[in-house]
DNA sequence: GTTTCTCTACTACAGTTGTGGTAACATGGC
DNA sequence: GCCATGTTACCACAACTGTAGTAGAGAAAC
C-alpha cells in the first residue's frame, strides 16, 4: 500500500471534462467541448484540457495543426485514487457514510438494506 | 429532492479542521490548534476558521476577547451533503468505485466480498 | 484575392485556498 | 508601572481554478 507520490489531482470541473475524455476515448478540443453541456465556453474547456494534460491525465497527440487529447490514466485507476483520498480525508476512513447514502438510495432490496444495517452496526461497535 | 441552494463547500483542508471541531464542540481556535496535527501554522488554523464560519459551517460565540467557534452543521449531515455531491459529480452516480473501494479493504469477509460481486454485476447490466 | 468564418493559442483576470508575516492586545512577573 | 510572553487580529501573497477576451492561422465563400 505504498502512498506513491501521485499527479496533482483533478478538480471536480476538471473530473467532469474527464469523464467525457475517457467517454470519447480520443478527441480535439472541438469534440470535447461539443459532447459537453456547453455551460462552458469552448476556451474554456480548451484550458482545462491544456491543464490536465499538465497534470498527467491526457496525453497531447499531435496531427498536424490538430491537437488530440488522449487519456493517459484509465478511468477505473483514477476513481480507485480519488475515492481512497475521498474516504480517508473527508470521511476519516469511515465508510459510515458511505452506506447511509447507498441506503438511502430508493433502488435498494431488502436483502441490501439488511447488509447494511448489520455494516453500520459492526462499525459502531469497532470506535 | 430538493437542490437546495446550499452555502459553498468546505475545502479538503477545511474538512480536516471541521473534523477536529466537532469532536471538541465548541472551542478556541487555539484549542483546535492544539487538538490538530500541528502541521499547519496556529494562524493558518485561524483563517481557515474564520473561512468555515462565512461559509456557515461554524458560528462564533463571543466570550470577552475570547472566540468560541461552535459547528451549526451536523457532522451527519454535512457528511451527507458531501457523500451526495461527491457520488453524483464525481462518480456521476455510479457506485462501482464504491463497491471496488469497499472491496479492496483487507477486512472484509468472505460473504460481503460475494455480495459486492453481484452488485457489481448488476450494475454492469443497468448500463 | 479579399472577406469572412472557424478554430486554436496565448493571455488576462478575479475568486479561492493555503500559508504565514506584522502588529496590536492581554496578562502575569518583577 | 513596565516588560516578556502568549494570544489574537489584520493583511499579504503565491498557487490554483474557472472563465473568457484578443488575436493569429487556416479554410470557405465569393
Amino acid at each position: 500500500m505504498v502512498k506513491s507520490s501521485r499527479r496533482r489531482p483533478l478538480s471536480r470541473t476538471e473530473w467532469t471534462i474527464m469523464q467525457l475524455c475517457w467517454r470519447l476515448g480520443r478527441a480535439t478540443a472541438r469534440q470535447v467541448h461539443d459532447a459537453s453541456d456547453r455551460r462552458r465556453d469552448y476556451r474554456t474547456v480548451k484550458t482545462l484540457l491544456d491543464r490536465m494534460a499538465a497534470k498527467g491525465f491526457l496525453r497531447i497527440e499531435k496531427l498536424g495543426r490538430l491537437s488530440l487529447f488522449v487519456p493517459v490514466v484509465s478511468r477505473r485507476r483514477a476513481l480507485s485514487e480519488v475515492v481512497t483520498d475521498f474516504v480517508d480525508d473527508v470521511l476519516e476512513r469511515s465508510v459510515t457514510p458511505l452506506y447511509l447514502h447507498l441506503a438511502e438510495r430508493d433502488d435498494l432490496s431488502p436483502e441490501e438494506i439488511a447488509f447494511f444495517r448489520r455494516q453500520l452496526e459492526a462499525e459502531e461497535e469497532e470506535s
